[in-house]
Parts: C-alpha cells; sequence; structure tokens
DNA sequence: ATCAGTGCAAACCATTTGCAAATTA
DNA sequence: TAATTTGCAAATGGTTTGCACTGAT
C-alpha cells in the first residue's frame, strides 16, 4: 500500500513537533494555546490536523476525566486495556490479579509509584460468540 | 461516616433500575430514551441522577470511542485499568506482557474472545516522586 | 493551474444550570 | 412545612462543518 501523499504544511510540522517534543497527552485547546504563543493557527486547523495525525496512526488519544479528548504522539500505534463486547456491549466485570506483576515492573522498569490503574477489554463475550 | 439522607423518588428507582438491569455502559441519552417508552423522566433529572449515583460510588463511568460519557451499575467501586503521572501529566508507556495471563483468564473464566485491550496507570512517576 | 489545507464563523451536540413548580420526609 | 428534586428552557463548552481564500505540488 502506497503513502497517501499530503501535503507538508506549518500547522502540521508545528503540532507534529509539539507533540513530539514531550511524552504526555495535550488537548486540542492546549496545543492551540501553546502553539498561538509564537504563531498563529486556528483551532479548527488543530482539530483537523489531529484527526489527520490519528488516521495515520502517529497519535494516540484518550478522554481525560473531564471528557475532554487529549492527544499524544506515539510511533506504532502502542499498547493502551472491563470486558466489553465489540457485538452486544455486554460488559463482563474482570479480575485480575496479574495486575500486580505490572506493578512490579512499573516500578522497576520505570520508577512509576502506581497508585491507581484502570483496564477495559474488548472482543466478543461468550453470548455473542 | 453517617449515609447522608436523600430523597428517595421515582425517577431514582427507574434509573437504577435500569442499570441494575443489565451489566452494560448506558449512555444518559440512552437511559433517557428507554425510560420515557413506559415513563417520563427528563434528561436533565437523568444526569443529575447519574452524577447523584456517581458520587455514592453505585455507577462507574467511562467515555465511550466517540466521547459520550457511560454509566454502568457497580456495587463496590470496582475493578476499572499509559502510565501517566498525576503529579505533571508526564507518561510513560507501559510494556505489558503479563497481560496475557490476563486474557487467558478471560477466555477460561468468562468465555470472552480477547480482541483488544488498553491499559491505563495513573500514579506518580519517577521524575515527581 | 490544480487540489489539499487553512481561517473564520456558524452549526452541533452532549452536558450543565437557573428557577419555579412538584415531591418527599 | 421545610428541604430536596424535577422539568423546562436557556446557557455552556468542546468539536465539527461550510465556504471562500491561501499555499503546496
Amino acid at each position: 500500500m502506497g503513502t497517501r501523499s499530503v501535503y507538508v504544511t506549518k500547522p502540521r510540522e508545528l503540532i507534529a513537533g509539539l507533540l513530539h517534543a514531550e511524552p504526555r497527552f495535550f488537548s486540542a485547546a492546549e496545543i492551540h494555546r501553546r502553539l498561538n504563543e509564537a504563531h498563529k493557527v486556528s483551532l479548527s486547523t488543530v482539530y483537523r490536523t489531529l484527526e489527520h495525525l490519528l488516521e495515520r496512526g502517529e497519535v494516540a488519544a484518550r478522554s481525560d476525566d473531564a471528557g475532554e479528548t487529549t492527544y499524544k504522539a506515539c510511533e506504532p500505534a502502542h499498547h493502551h486495556h472491563h470486558a466489553i463486547c465489540t457485538s452486544c456491549g455486554r460488559v463482563e466485570d474482570v479480575d485480575c490479579s496479574a495486575i500486580e506483576q505490572l506493578a512490579e515492573s512499573l516500578r522497576t522498569v520505570h520508577g512509576f509509584a502506581l497508585a491507581d490503574h484502570k483496564m477495559e477489554f474488548s472482543g466478543i463475550c461468550s453470548a455473542c460468540r
């Protein structure tokens, strides 16, 4: 599959640059605010660019606690975890003791003090198979 | 800590009843639509009741792929799962091979065909400790 | 010279809020 | 009766869209 050709524009370079500069999630408004400290890029362009990057798999998105969508640069579409059936929507509550190992790995490998974690699974539940 | 007293009203009974009837996430609009098939409850009351149930820890909320908030009955606030530092917002990408065990458990215990999973961790990153 | 990309303003839509009327305790 | 809850309609706020203009190829 060939790479779909697109224009290289200043807004795109600026936005991708900002996202790649920090390994964290940014809201569209936050990106817009930051860019406009030194440049002029409309909020709608920020949204359209993010959508563009999302389609290309160059960024990951998630909604924060307030429900606002946030974006983060993310090379290959990487790993991101309730069991929700994609067919009927049924939710299976999953008990996950294996998380303890992940918590340990987080502390060891990332020096991250795990305070809480959230998991979400998607797939086909037993009733839909 | 005493139980904060509140009124027992028809809308609250109806909404809690609907949520407890199915183990899955519902959007406020969906709940409103369903209830109004046989009763009359305003959409704002649905929102206020859900907020009420959320405060009491009787329901869990999550945003679906479209960013719409959805709710599910959930006895004790139960288990739900990127490492996001609650102090600086930094994200640590976490590799999680231990998930394989969870996938196995999902298949065995729930008969759930795991197609995808998403994990999110929160805590304090190494830089903030 | 094309066709994609941008800005602006208007449109959308989920969620929230003010306030008077209805309900529960 | 006193205090909470509801309904309705208007206000919010994030995100999307129509359209004419600008910029990249």
